[in-house]
DNA sequence: CGATCCTTTGAGAACCTTCAAAACCGGTGG
DNA sequence: CCACCGGTTTTGAAGGTTCTCAAAGGATCG
């Protein structure tokens, strides 16, 4: 593992005020890993042995229920994720699956388990990241039932606009299947939402999005501070599966 | 404050490892409280001063947007709830309100806080929690995203009759108004899945289902270990807003 | 007893899904 | 360079589900 990467994990809030010894002894037998786009990392039901750490690439995390997949969260560096499996040494609830080439930080969950009953200053900020993640799921929970197809990909856009800079144009992070996936709806669906919000002064050219009439948008999406987290979470590095779980930017 | 509220307190999966001393700091300030049926305890987007930990009654957590409501869960006790907001001196995402006339316990969040940097037991029990408040709402997710209307009554249903101890017939612990809410559907709606469901073996009579051909009905509802919780969390105490989060039993 | 709320039922509209097919795009191999 | 292939994206039409509006019947509570 190089240096820069060792870096970027340190920087997680995750490891933010621990102690070189706790954090020494929990990347000692970790490893990092390349996996191709695609590859399974881990399959819902199964044990779960390892925190992962997204350092490079594209990670989504699934759910799937009678032959139906849905996107739970979409990640990108840095991101770790199944934190909450790994503290209660439980079996896996979501699939985690690489959507492009991805650089992986793996690291062992007995270790993350002793350090925080070791380290009071590892499971304050164990607890913590945990928090942050739930409020995600709870913004992501109110986006999936109080809101319309049209109007979460109008609220989607948003959070994209300001979090990519504030552009009026902006490119999608990925292929709009699976935004499709993460928003809930299917693919028809979703290139049927974005026709919709052509009235609203949204301009689609293949994954490149212009909001040409914020004003309008808004009156149509009604963004919310306790749904839509625009802000990627604390500082630059980004805790867990809180990114782009979407509405909420932190997962954990 | 009763000896018998302190000890079902105490039980709580939270405190449970954790210090005499410790607990002693978290209660000193707390005083229970008698609430009405219908109150409002907490707003969402306000401030959380309190950690709140039901003794008696039940409490819906419900989220609002754009004058659509929506209940996230409904708990009972002994559980606490807005955790999360409390650890993180966030501001709440959801409401709480009385379903029925409740005593709750109110915690200082400040000594919360100031107890899970001073005692490593307890942030470490405060992982755990939060880490089962996250899975819980996975569960919601998925079971919001992956089933139809018909369907999550159909694992509803199932799942009360386990943990009502598995008779032929039950009864619904609440309104079927809020039972739609959780499932999120309209009344409406509930009513004509009810309707779906008498002809998979489902016997409606007010409040009370019985299930008289548990085989087909399975059949429809597909009940899956990673969406459905039918066992009540850890122990007889019940952690955070898990309980009936609905798939879930753990909610954070 | 009246008022209020919950529950159910009906009808129409809006939304979403499915199935199907065509256009498009990015690669590979000739 | 070009044809071909697999995948995504788009569009259309039909069908199902869910929502809204409306109204009637029940239950509850003062």
């Amino acid at each position: 593992m190089r240096v820069v990467d060792v870096e970027r994990v340190r920087g997680l809030p995750l490891f933010c005020g621990v102690s070189e010894e706790t954090f020494g002894a929990v990347t000692a037998g970790a490893f990092l890993q390349k996996f191709p786009a695609g590859t399974t990392l881990l399959h819902e039901g199964d044990p779960v042995d390892f925190l992962y750490v997204l350092l490079d690439g594209l990670v989504e995390l699934e759910g799937t229920w009678n032959d139906k997949e849905t996107t739970l969260a979409v990640l990108r560096p840095v991101s770790t994720f199944i934190f909450a499996a790994v503290a209660l040494d439980a079996d896996a609830l979501m699939s985690a699956r690489t959507v492009e080439r991805s650089d992986i930080l793996m690291l062992s969950g007995e270790a993350l388990r002793r350090a925080m009953q070791t380290d009071p200053r590892f499971s304050y900020a164990a607890t913590l990241e945990l928090a942050g993640c739930y409020r995600g799921l709870v913004r992501s929970l109110k986006n999936q039932k109080l809101r319309g197809g049209a109007e979460r990909l109008a609220n989607y856009l948003i959070t994209q606009r300001v979090r990519q800079g504030g552009a009026e144009t902006f490119t999608l992070p990925h292929e709009k299947r699976l935004l499709a996936s993460l928003l809930g709806m299917t693919p028809e669906n979703l290139s049927r939402a974005f026709a919709t919000l052509t009235g609203y002064g949204v301009v689609i050219n293949g994954p490149e999005v212009t909001i040409a009439r914020p004003v309008v948008l808004e009156r149509l999406a009604k963004p919310d501070p306790l749904i839509d987290n625009h802000q990627p979470p604390s500082g630059t590095p980004i805790g867990q599966a809180e990114q782009e779980l979407w509405p909420a930017s932190r997962a954990g």
